[in-house]
Order: structure tokens, then C-alpha cells, then sequence
DNA sequence: CATGAATGAGCCTTCATTCAT
DNA sequence: AATGAATGAAGGCTCATTCAT
């Protein structure tokens, strides 16, 4: 509700920076939602954040870093939130692990495709130093989730890069695409039109098992 | 004055076209063992295979298709090669058909890596019915497999679907980056630096344990 | 007379991808009159062609290249202008040799300029290895002027570096600029507002004279 | 807390408003030192200056301004050098003349490149009266000149620019490039590796001599 | 069937300058 | 007077694809 209007002239204070950024971050998402990353340019995100293209590169040096932000932010959000409900729900069995790990997962697609792009793009054209940045950030959050976890850190983090490989795996797989309508007319063809949130719970859950009764 | 392999400067009949065909994709294969999609530009699959730009488009209408059709051939590789592995071993229990699976895969690095190409670019920049035609192949390959497995056709495609999604998963997180030597310097961040052949097994066992044992 | 019309849609052999070459090089030729090379655009130069963009990175691999090329055209027909007429004059005396120098560099405005880009823009932006090339060539064709000159090589090739010293200085100040103009209605400024054809001629016969009264 | 030299936080008195604006000049000339001029920002000359980057622009309406008004002072500096040894040495031949040009020119590169830029950049992009009003600046400086030399105005005038072509030219020419140290390697091409401060000096010679000489 | 020259839309990025604060 | 965030025009260049030969 508050929204452009509101936003002043000029970002000047810290705080109203970090707003700037912010705005250029919500612009670029809600274009993410729907536009792979190579069709989406700096020129509209810049035109959705009704701002001018230099501007962008006051706050990110790269496309690349802009979309390595937004990782940031959505991966933050998620273990804020993963360590939330841990905390609320204090699981103790894997089971329990298990449950917690995919109702936090919930609704968190454009994470997932961010994780890709991850893997796919920015991984490749940023400076190594900015992705090592990050994963040291990653780091540093997944100490809180391993506070709340029942099991011991080696552990946990064995299975947070399981969920990881399972959440990319399954994301890329059950991906509407232009041809998944079609897909859907043809019966024999239903082994491929899955739904993630059906198969992902399913390899969470079996490998979280695995993992914890092999340790 | 002629070529390698004294190659027809024409290819008339059907056999010289699937050969000079094949040409391009072994070219093509070439290349993307050690170069990324983006990095691979049709000028050099032509250059690697000896011919002209404009030939490359008489046998593949544009860059995704050459790819997609790679990534056939690769995928009718491994499916007849787990075929064969299974008619051999004869598995029986869940156990036994995660051996062979996991066995099968070995040395598919650019099968898995075409795998995450199909999901990223190619589903979204070729002609629907392209996609639709290349699952409907994958789908008669699997028939053969389907034939050799101990369970039951459906148990057994969710059983590959789920190696799919694990295959693609790992492979994103394994594969090595240009971070990738300088992660390893760092003992806290060695969560992350994991092993294909390593991790996948893992994941594939406790996936095909769990299914069949829900089944 | 033949000019556009004429010219085959596209280069195949040699000798019309020379030609296109050329063209290209004329079009830019013909804007570089009357342009600074800074608000001279590729895009400008391939319109001036009646080429597309593109087509120009077929031929020079950057902006600067072009125009590498483009000095080394005009230092080659300037060479071999003098060099025609030492032949011809067989001059014996250091005012001889200034004499067919003198008559030798009118109307290579062009050339200096692009002599004063190269110092200027080239050398600091083109791969060193092409500058090299490019002096070596120079070089390659000062044998001839050396042939025909009354003097020792070394003598020969210190009058030549002098004069084009001389060439690139007076060029700078003689030069057309926008306030030229207004510049000639004040008296006392007249000793700026300067005549190439006038000057250079004076400073050539001095250094001429001295470099080889010197020897 | 107080910056270096205590600067004043706001320039109010005309004293330091031109102090401000020196500061300004000192930044651009270290910088200028070591940076051609397309390299070097206005952003660069504010933090060097250590002031925002608007502040210049309230001292000079432009870059080209800027660089103007540095070329201004180095001349005047060269003239007052020139002025004060002509009047200590009493030059009376053309001999004279040119050695105390000579002495008085060394170490002056930076304002040789300046002389570069004028013609190249400055003259084009400034306001036609600035150049012109710079122009004249010389031109009175100039007086002082021929006020010590023991000859013509006109022909001191016409010494001065015959220099100011010498100078120009020779830079050009001797200024270190990327390429430079490879050249070195090639014993054949010697005859373009060449020190200002060896041939600078025979032109001069030769020219004063011959202008003279003439009168 | 083969060629490869030609196309041109479109990309990211830079930086002198402006102007709200 | 000083700031520095914002602007936006402009630039060089790439590369999948087309099509005249």
C-alpha cells in the first residue's frame, strides 16, 4: 500500500539505501517469478523498479550479483524460517526432522530456481570470491538450524546438502514447461507430470532416514 | 586433398546423411565435455566438425535441437546399458536394483549435465512437440527396462524418476566451478565440497528403499 | 561510377572479400574526414558501408583494428608516393631530399591524423602484438624509401622519424577546430592561426639540413 | 577527525573558493601523471580530491574545463620559467636562444601532454570562447616572453609555436605506449625507440636556427 | 547438399552531468 | 557551498540464424 509514491527522490540516509536496494531486489523477483533469467535484462528490471539502468549498478556491479543478492535474501528467509519452526516444533526422531524440513519448504519456488541459477549461471560468471562470500554467508546461517536440530552437526549438515540436491533435482523436474499442457493429454506420459510437493517429501524423507540410522 | 576418414564431400544417400548427422553430434559431444552451454557456440561444433556453419542447420533446424538430440542418443546410451546390466544381474530386491542402477551410472557425467541442460534451456526454447516427441522416445526406451526390473511398471518408472531427479540434484551440487579449488581451502565449508559417485549411491538407496518397501 | 550497385551481395572469393574489406575502409575513410574518431560510431561506419553491424567484425575484430588498418593503407600509399618520386627526382642534396619530402606529404591530412590517433587511442588499446606488426610492416617498407635516398640507412630512417615528428605536431596545431574560426578575427592571434603547407616545409628543410650537416 | 591541511568545510571567502579550486587542480594533476585522459573519472579527480563529485562541477562546468584550466597553469608555470632564465642567461644568438628553450623545457611532460589533449579533446568539447579566452591568456604570458628574447616580436612568436610543434610532435612520438618494451627487443625498429630529452633538442636547434636565419 | 558471408536484435556496462537535499 | 544518488544516452560487440551462390 505504500509503494513508488511514498519512495523519495533520493536514497539518502543508510537506511533509505538499503531501501533502494531493496526496491531494485523486489523488482527483479517479481520479474523472476515468471521470466528466465536469460530473457529477463537489466533494462526491465530497471524499467519495473522505475529506475534508470545506471542506477542498478549503483547498488549490484553485475546482473550476476544482483540475482546472487536475491539468492542471499530468499535462502536467509528460508533457514530463518527452517530454524523457526525447528525451534517451535523441536523435533526429536528423523521423522519429526523430516516433517519440520518439508513444511518449511513450502512455497519456496523461486528459491529453488534460484538455487539453479546458482549452479548454472552465477557459480560461472562472478567473481570466485563473491560465491565463496556467499557460501561462507550459507555457512554462518546454518549454524542456527544446527543449534536446533537434535542431531550433531556433521549430521545435519549432510542432510541440509541432501535437501539441497533433492530440492534442485525435483524443482528442475516437476518445472511447468511451454510442453508440460501438452504432456498432460497423453496418459502413458503421467510418469513425468509430477508435482513437487507429492516427490520431494517422499526422497526427504527416505534419505533424512537413511542418513540418520546410517550415522 | 581429401579428409579425414575420406569423408563424402556430399551426402546423397540416407546412410551419408545419418552419418554426416552423426558427425555433427559427435562434434558436438566433444565440446560439451569440456565447455558449458553458453560457452559453445554453433560456429565451433561446425569448426570441430569440419563443416560449414549453414550445414549444421540442413540436420538440426537450431542450436536447442542439436543439443536435444544429443542428449537422446546419450539417455537411449544409458538406458540400454542399464538394460543390459539388469538382464545380466537379474536383481531381485530393492537393494539389488539400486546396485545396478548405481553401478549403470557411472561415467555419465555428460548425460547428467545434458539432463539439467534439458530442464534449463532446451524445454524452453524448443518447439513443444520436439520436447513432447523426445519423452515419448524416453518413454519406449523404458518399456525395454521396465521388461527387466522386479517390480512393477509403475513402481518402476517412479523408481527412474527419482534416480532423474537425484542424477540432475547432484550433478549441480557436485560439478566443479570456478570456486570450486578455493572452497576446498576452507575446512568448514568441506560440506560442500562432496563427491558424485559418492553421495548419489546414498540418495539412490534410501530413494528405492523407500519406495518399494511403500508399495 | 560502379560504386554500390555493383557490388556482389556477398564476398566468396578472395578477391571480393579484399573488396569488401575495402569498402569497409572507404566508408570509414570517408567519415574520418570530417569526424573525430571518439563520435565516430561502428554503427555509423557499417551504415556508411550499407552493411550491417555485424558484417564489419567480420573484417577487423575491433573498432581500433579498423583503423589500424586504415593508417597502415595510407602510410603504404604515402611510402610508396615518396618513394615513387626519390625515383623519379633522384635527389642528390639535403634541400633535394627536403624538396621531395615537401611535395611528397601534400594532401595526407588524413594520414596525420590518423598518425595522431595512433599515439593517441591505438597503441594504448589495440593488443601490442598488432602494433608490432604494424611498425614492423612500416619498417618492411622503409627499405624501399631507403633505396632511393642519397643518405645512409641510419641517416635516412633519423630524417624520417623527424619529419614525422614535424608531420604530427603541425597537424595537431594547424588543424581545424571549432574555434578556429572566430580565432581569425583577432590580429594579435595570428601567429596561431597557422598553415600546414606553410610551416611544416619550413621545419622540415631546417631538420633536413641539420641531421644531415650533423653526419 | 579534521582532514589534512585542516581544510575548511565550506569555501566562503573568495580566497577559499580559489583554494578550493586548486585543490581540485592538484588532484587532477597527480592523477594525470600516471593516467591518460579517457581513463581518468571525474569520480577518480572527487576522491582524490577528497570531495563529492558535484563540488567540481561547481568550480568547472566540465571535465574538458578542468583540464583546460591544468593546461592554463602548466603553461603559465613553462612561460615563467622560460621568462625567468631568458632573463638570467641574456640569450643573444639563435644558439643561445635555443639552448635556454631547451634547459627550460625539461621535465615538463606532463604539460607536453596537455598541449596533446588540447588539440585532441579540449578544442572540441569546450565552449569556442574558452578556448579563445585561453588563447589569449597565452598570448599576453607571450609578452613577457618577447620582452626577453633579442629578437622580433613576430619572429619569437613564430619561434614559440615552431617549438610548441616540436613538442608536441616529439611526445607523441617518445611517449612510452604498451607496446613500447617489446619494440625494444627488435634491434631493427630501434629507429622508432627514441628519448625526447636526445631528439627534441636538434629540432629545436635546427628550427631557431633556420628561423632566424631567415629573418 | 554445402557453404560461409551477412544479418541485426539485443546485451551489459560506463560515466559525464544534474539536482534534490 | 557541498553532497552523492540518479540519470540515460551511447557504445562496442556477440552469435544464432538466414540465404545467395
Amino acid at each position: 500500500m505504500v509503494s513508488e509514491n511514498s519512495r523519495p527522490a533520493r536514497a539518502r540516509s543508510p537506511e533509505e539505501k538499503t531501501q533502494r536496494r531493496d526496491d531494485i531486489l523486489r523488482a527483479a523477483e517479481r520479474l523472476w517469478t515468471n521470466t528466465p533469467y536469460a530473457d529477463l535484462s537489466m533494462n526491465q528490471v530497471a524499467r519495473e523498479a522505475k529506475l534508470a539502468k545506471g542506477t542498478l549498478y549503483l547498488y549490484f556491479d553485475t546482473k550476476e550479483e544482483l540475482f546472487l543478492a536475491l539468492l542471499t535474501e530468499h535462502l536467509q528467509q528460508w533457514l530463518a524460517h527452517l530454524t523457526g519452526m525447528l525451534a517451535e516444533r523441536q523435533p526429536k526422531t528423523a521423522t519429526d526432522v523430516a516433517d519440520v524440513i518439508i513444511d518449511a519448504s513450502k512455497g519456496y519456488e523461486a528459491l529453488r530456481r534460484l538455487l539453479i541459477l546458482l549452479g548454472t549461471v552465477l557459480e560461472r560468471n562472478v567473481r570466485p570470491e563473491l560465491t565463496l562470500n556467499f557460501k561462507r554467508d550459507v555457512r554462518r546461517m546454518l549454524q542456527e538450524v544446527i543449534g536446533q536440530m537434535p542431531f550433531e552437526a556433521d549430521l545435519t549438515l549432510k542432510i541440509i546438502v541432501h535437501v539441497y540436491a533433492l530440492a534442485v533435482g525435483w524443482q528442475q523436474i516437476t518445472e511447468e514447461t511451454p510442453s508440460s499442457e501438452t504432456l498432460r493429454r497423453y496418459p502413458e506420459m503421467s510418469f513425468l507430470t509430477l508435482d513437487f510437493d507429492t516427490e520431494f517429501p517422499i526422497s526427504v524423507r527416505a534419505t533424512i532416514d537413511r542418513l540418520t540410522a546410517q550415522a
